[in-house]
RNA sequence: CGGGGCGUAGCGCAGCCUGGUAGCGCAUCUGCUUUGGGAGCAGAGGGUCGCAGGUUCGAAUCCUGCCGCCCCGACCA
């Protein structure tokens, strides 16, 4: 892409209602623009990252078994007077009427529509397990919402539902997902830790939020420090075996880890204390396992080999990915803007042209910006009548991982200057080898 | 919902107390000069001062009501 025919608003200064790292960098990178309290239109290169965290999502999802299909925002508040949260649920969701004044309401999550969909077709035992999710946006009319697209009213939710005969094939759904979100987030450079969280009237130990360690976090969380070291399941990962699940699942629940809602201080006081971990936390997701809750209020059954009716056991998994991109901000930035990991970056490389106008940059960056392009490698070429310090700042802030600058001084030598954003490094290298060093 | 704060040009702000024809920086546009870390000079454009009432000869400024946004607390992907 070239800069000088893309949108990219940045700002020099910040918006005066940012007050959190990552919502101040988001509006001067030009990501996002509030059109409301806690309603954000996502701005192309907002959008970018926004996309390249859904597809990890997504990625790891099928990979785990999950299915995707797509529900609609807007549900009819028949399906939740079933299951009885019509009333239960409160002013945190928005209720709208349509033209025959029927009761709609903007979706806050999805079970009873999940369930409906799964009742009106999956009649036997032999169709489970089943594992449906969704990437929609969600609406929950917070009280307050804050900190950008980190606490918004409405955002985007991949919410993940299982369906199993029983229990113990239900747990094994569990874990399944308690796998893919470790994956999940360590791809986006990001090490969460799972927590025990509030498991409401089911009990027992199946619920777990997914927090990363950020100073801006909102919860303050308590954990061993081995936890950072742990080995995140691989790409290898066997799905299907019961066994490797739960001995993962029960080495990666083995130490402590909890934030203060479920902090227990006789516990954590009895970690060393070199492995004491005190800190903030941002949560990710959250997964969670229910049981019949909503297969007994909605009549969500199957028949099982026994021939009799089985209320499906179900869990439900949640990953906010237009919070993780502020969250990943939050983990990854320094002073001159955000940092991009690589997986998540909009663009891989930033190629600045130093001296547009110049015919011999203009030629080097034409040729690199054309090889890089057909290499697969996402580059945001600055090609902008803007002076280097501009394009410097500008490239800083919005946190390529790699920045490709030729200027006329280093070009006369044949060279140009690869720059790594996270680190700072910067090498003079050949222009013919500028290719080969981005693709290994 | 309780407490606090703020709405003046695209962004950041001053002006308000003590009413008198709306200002600064950045950004934008034009020209010249500059060209490796958000350049310099000269010029230009851009504002129903959040909205509605009221007081006054006169309101950004004083009064009343409303709306919007932000921060702190109780709730949450």
């Amino acid at each position: 892409m070239r800069l000088s025919r893309y949108f990219l608003p940045t700002l020099r200064e910040t918006p005066r209602e940012a007050e959190i790292v990552s919502h101040r960098l988001m509006l001067r990178a030009g990501m996002v623009r509030q059109q409301s309290a806690g309603i954000f239109s996502w701005l192309p290169l907002g959008l970018r990252v926004l996309n390249k965290v859904n597809a990890i999502v997504r990625e790891e999802q099928n990979r785990a078994g999950g299915v995707e299909i797509l529900m609609p925002t807007i549900q009819s508040a028949d399906l939740w007077r079933e299951s009885g949260r019509y009333d239960a649920y409160g002013r945190e969701m928005l209720r709208i009427q349509d033209r025959h004044e029927r009761d709609m309401l903007f979706g806050p999550t999805n079970e009873e529509m999940v369930t409906d969909i799964f009742r009106s077709y999956v009649r036997s035992y032999k169709d489970l397990p089943l594992n449906l999710y969704h990437i929609q946006w969600k609406f929950r009319d917070e009280i307050r919402p804050r900190f950008g697209t980190m606490r918004s009213r409405e955002f985007l939710m991949k919410d993940a539902y299982s369906f199993d005969l029983d229990k113990e094939g239900a747990r094994h759904a569990y874990n399944r997902m308690f796998a893919a979100y470790l994956r999940t987030f360590a791809r986006m450079g990001l090490k969460s830790i799972p927590m025990q969280a509030d498991t409401g009237p089911i009990g027992g130990d199946l619920s777990h939020e997914f927090i990363i360690l950020a100073e801006t976090g909102e919860s303050e969380v308590f954990c061993d420090r081995n936890y950072l070291d742990f080995e995140v399941p691989g790409e290898d990962t066997d799905f299907e075996s019961r066994e490797g699940l739960q001995g993962l699942f029960e080495r990666w629940t083995s130490l402590y880890a909890a934030t203060s809602e479920k902090h227990d201080a006789a516990a954590y006081a009895a970690i060393p204390d070199a492995d004491k971990l005190s800190a903030r936390g941002i949560e990710v997701g959250h997964i969670f396992y229910f049981g019949t809750k909503y297969s007994k209020a909605m009549n969500a059954a199957v028949t099982g080999p026994d021939g009799r009716e089985h209320e499906v056991h179900m869990g439900s998994y949640g990953i906010g990915p237009s919070r993780l991109v502020a969250a990943i901000i939050e983990a990854s930035h320094d002073e001159a803007g955000v940092i991009w990991p690589d997986a998540v970056a909009p663009f891989q490389v930033g190629l600045l042209n130093l001296k547009a106008g110049d015919s011999a940059t203009d030629a080097a960056c034409e040729t690199l910006y054309a090889e890089l392009s057909a290499a697969g490698l996402d580059t945001l070429y600055d090609d902008r009548d803007e002076r280097a310090g501009a394009k410097f700042t500008n490239a800083d802030l919005i946190g390529l991982p790699w920045q490709v600058i030729v200027g006329p001084k280093s070009l006369a030598e044949g060279k140009v200057e690869l720059k790594r954003r996270r680190t700072g490094e910067r090498e003079l290298l050949p222009i013919g080898d500028v290719l080969a060093r981005l693709s290994t």
